[in-house]
RNA sequence: GGGCCCAUGGUCUAGUGGUUAUGACGUCGCCUUCACGCGGCGAAGGUCGGGAGUUCGAAUCUCCCUGGGCCCA
């Protein structure tokens, strides 16, 4: 136990003083998860960020969601696993590599270049790590997981080839979504929608077929024209074959549901492919395949006079040429969306090509998705529609460098695709050549120069940390937390990986967090110049501060940014070391004894009670993640229950008081201080370890359990009430009668039906208290019945209003009845009704003939003060 | 165009059928009370977006409308 007679606090609380200290002090071995634990397991599955190289405020809500979950569950006795990883891989990294050092990645070797992507990364790793700690999450560092590294590729390998031995990835020849500008397949997660003004052209095929569209270049690759089936005015062209303009080729006109007989004239061409309606045509009906659009951007020989022309270049030479024939009708501007790659905004185009896909199997994944919980419950439903609404399977194969090389090879000879067998892995196939030569006898192999999409190294996750592939430990993991706009990405890939790989759902549960808008509400971005850093917000204020901002939203929804919250957080930490400040004063030397306990005062039993009440009131939302409700409920009692009403009321017995009414005071102090500082503990680390070090020297408070309750007390909660009551009213009197708090009041006399601690108060309020024993001479009337529809309503329904309206007409004798609790008859509409006392507060109105004296009336007491 | 979410004092926000609707910031008033003036105490301020319905009773449930957000086409 800590000597606290050398104890000096600050008068301000020092944050960034504190803060620094503790993130010194405090040892991340705390923190080490451990497989052999008795303790019951909790595995969160953290999401792994994309090392930018600065970690947001939106990283920052979500990390907080995590640490106060990590670190409650600890305190609750788990065995918690808080790991850490770096999703590493993707085109981001690749294109800041190419600014930095003015290359391109084709300039140099394949290795060189990932090399300096790896550098890159290592480098803003370390930064966001900075900031991390700074923060204070609980993370096992020893957990780290770093997806460009081999212990980890492999992991992605390993996953590939198993799934492909399951028949889960194929290759194929299939359209698929190309950037022109990144050169690379993109899944269809990647893009994005713009609208734009484009010109829609009415194109006359023949004469009594005119088309509608956007991209004539690619009427050298129209495959069908397509009408509704209920369209009146083209149920003459349906079968008919028609030649397509600027080509020598016919196709046939077709009916389908899902032409917009209002869009455009009515008729559509299908192309292979402008669009993914296309695509979804092509398949349905078999269509030819007529691509004329290669990957650079380019049209190619079967474009006919057209090839070798870019895209934009082609669009106006055919448009050129069918106005010389006479066959463009009509030009209109339209508004419409155009797909462009998340990445660079360059439109996107479809080509078909040699990709790898997994299989989506949506029956499986959908089952899987509900077996999870979701919180809150309707982000499941995104989900669903996801699922249901995929056309196509996921493609996984990149064209890019700094990505999971796929274990593959292509025989020489006889082309034969080679996958790795799993004891060769790592592996990158451009490098290094197959263990074992073809069937067919060749050792000539080409490896894939396709490297796999980044989210196949980040759907693995859960896995990777419970020791997949080797040695999985334990699975299903407990918790994923993640934001909602990656449900339909990370979400919806992990299940599907983790189901198709062990047959089991990832996590027990899933918690959704929602975005951080801006101060003006909007989405923080660049551009609006709305952006705020968490380390901004840590030098100004402090890392508990903006942890209890990201405690007040709700799970789930998106949290607005208000520094007034955050100075609120701020000022509620400066109350906290006030109390402290005050409360040390009184512990100086004082050893918390079961003892002290035996003699409290009702004042001190009361305020006990308050906190048992709370410490359920914290857990129950805790667990439900309602860390807003947790941390509110816990201002709210230190505040105003502890601060302003228990801490007024015991001062004076802490300074004036006999030798034992001074210990169950202290005894108070330290254990409501104690128990507020464990509560408080999962959100703010920080201040919650600086004030547990004054009372406990040598342990640190994210050690301790989290307190239990010890039961409400409810007969002193009644008298502590009131007394606390009838100390604020006459407090609220002095108030009002601009005297100083302090000031002593000529007489004070208190007449109440319950026992209140007469010494307590006139120590509260600094004057003598006097109790009666009997009601003081004051004339009773009754003002008003006020009816409790609680009750009423159930019993009497459609009646309840009548009787009301019958009541308030009653006179004083049966209206006392009433409110004395008894049963009276009414006649409503010839029916006889019993009205029960029990419906009605009774409202009192009480008069005293007396001289120059307040009545205040609180509760059941009556308290007459003379000024 | 589709799915989901949201609309509550000046601003932001809690609240999934029952007294007087939560809190924060702001506003106003008072106070150097022996823990706290980068503080304390107190007060004012809301027909819970609009309309209809269910119900004895609706901020809360249903439907429609209006406005906003997110994701997707």
């Amino acid at each position: 136990m800590k000597e606290r007679s050398q104890i000096k606090i600050e008068k301000e609380y020092r944050v960034d003083k504190v803060e620094e200290k503790w993130m010194k002090l405090w040892s991340e071995k705390n923190f080490y998860f451990n497989w052999d634990s008795e303790k019951p397991h909790y595995i969160i599955d953290t999401p792994p960020p994309y090392p930018t190289g600065s970690f947001h405020i939106g990283n920052t809500l979500n990390w907080c969601y995590i640490d106060f979950i990590a670190r409650y569950k600890r305190m609750k006795g788990y065995e918690v696993m808080f790991p850490q990883g770096w999703d590493c891989h993707g085109l981001p990294t690749e294109v800041k590599v190419e600014e930095k050092y003015n290359i391109s990645k084709n300039d140099i070797p394949r290795d060189k270049f990932r090399e300096l992507c790896v550098e890159f990364t290592e480098r803003n790793i370390e930064k966001m790590k900075n900031t991390m700690k700074r923060l204070g999450f609980s993370v096992d560092w020893s957990k780290e997981y770093i997806t460009m590294y081999p212990e980890y590729f492999r992991k992605t390998q390993v996953s590939f080839v198993r799934m492909f031995n399951r028949g889960l990835i194929y290759r194929e020849y299939h359209p698929v979504i190309h950037c022109p500008r990144c050169e690379t397949t993109i899944a269809l997660a990647e893009i994005e929608y713009r609208s734009e003004e484009t010109i829609l052209n009415y194109i006359k095929f023949e004469d009594d077929v005119v088309i509608a569209t956007t991209r004539p270049e690619l009427i050298p690759a129209c495959v069908a024209i397509a009408v509704h089936p209920d369209d009146e005015r083209y149920t003459s062209i349906l079968g008919k074959e028609v030649t397509v303009p600027a080509t020598d080729y016919k196709v046939r006109v077709i009916a389908d549901e899902e032409v917009d007989p209002e869009f455009g004239t009515g008729v559509v061409m299908i192309c292979t492919f402008g669009d993914r309606q296309d695509v979804k045509w092509w398949k349905k009906y078999n269509l030819d395949l007529r691509i004329i659009l290669d990957k650079n951007g380019k049209l190619n020989e079967k474009a006919g006079r057209y090839a070798g022309l870019s895209v934009d270049e082609s669009r106006t030479k055919i448009i050129d040429d069918l106005k010389a024939e006479g066959r463009v009708i009509e030009q209109k501007m339209v508004e419409h969306n155009v797909g462009v790659c998340w990445r660079c905004k360059t439109p996107v185009e479809i080509v078909a090509e040699e990709q790898w896909f997994v299989k989506i199997e949506k029956e499986k994944l959908m089952n899987a998705a509900k077996k999870v919980k979701w919180t809150p419950e309707h982000m499941l439903s995104r989900l669903e529609g996801w699922i249901e609404g995929m056309e196509w399977d996921w493609v996984i194969s990149r064209q890019r460098v700094f990505a999971t090389p796929i274990p593959v090879w292509y025989c020489d000879e006889c082309g034969e695709t080679m996958v790795a067998k799993e004891e060769w892995l790592p592996v990158d196939p451009t490098e290094k050549s197959p263990l074992e030569p073809c069937k067919c006898g060749s050792e000539s192999f080409i490896g894939e120069k396709d490297v796999l999409d980044t989210w196949m190294d980040s759907s693995i996750t859960p896995l990777a940390v419970t020791g997949w592939p080797d040695n999985l430990k334990e699975f299903p993991t407990h918790l994923r937390p993640q934001g909602h706009d990656i449900i339909r990405t990370w979400a919806f890939y992990t299940i599907l990986r983790s189901v198709a790989l062990v047959d089991e759902i990832p996590w027990y549960e899933i918690v959704i967090n929602g975005m951080v808008l801006g101060e003006d509400g909007r989405k923080m971005s660049k551009s609006l110049g709305n952006i705020i850093s968490p380390d901004e917000v840590v030098v100004k204020y402090g890392a508990d501060a903006l942890r209890q901002w990201a405690a007040t939203g709700s799970i789930g929804s998106d949290v607005t940014f208000a520094w007034k919250e955050i100075t609120a957080a701020s000022r509620f930490q400066q109350k906290l070391w006030s109390i402290l400040r005050f409360s040390m004063n009184h512990l100086i030397e004082y050893m918390p004894s079961e003892k002290d306990g035996e003699n409290l005062r009702i004042a001190d039993r009361w305020v006990l009670s308050e906190l048992s009440r709370l410490i359920e009131v914290v857990d129950k939302s805790m667990n439900e993640y309602r860390f807003g409700d947790a941390l509110k409920a816990i201002r709210n009692f230190t505040w105003y229950e502890f601060a302003d009403n228990y801490i007024e009321i015991v001062k004076d017995r802490l300074y004036n008081g006999t030798d034992e009414e001074k210990r169950a005071g202290r005894y108070v102090l330290y254990n409501v201080l104690d128990s507020v500082l464990r509560l408080l503990a999962p959100v703010t680390p920080f201040i919650t370890e600086e004030c547990w070090s004054f009372l406990n020297k040598n342990s640190t408070i994210h050690l301790q359990s989290f307190p239990s309750s010890e039961g409400v007390d409810e007969e002193s909660e009644k008298k502590g009430r009131l007394m606390r009551d009838i100390v604020a009213e006459v407090r609220r009197l002095k108030h009002d009668r601009g005297m100083a708090l302090n000031a002593p009041l000529r007489s004070v006399k208190i007449y109440s039906p319950i026992e209140i601690d007469s010494r307590d108060i006139s120590g509260a309020i600094n004057s003598d208290v006097l109790l009666l024993e009997e009601t003081p001479e004051i004339k009773t009337e009754i003002k008003e019945l006020k009816p409790k529809y609680g009750l009423i309503g159930p019993v009497l329904r459609d009646k309840a209003k009548i009787v009301v309206e019958e009541v308030k007409k009653l006179d004083s004798e049966e209206r006392t009845k009433l409110a004395e609790g008894q049963s009276i008859k009414l006649n409503i509409s010839g029916e006889e009704v019993e009205v029960r006392g029990e419906w009605f507060e009774p409202v009192e109105e009480n008069l005293f003939e007396g001289k120059d004296v307040e009545i205040l009336e609180v509760r059941d007491a009556i308290v007459i003060v003379e000024l």
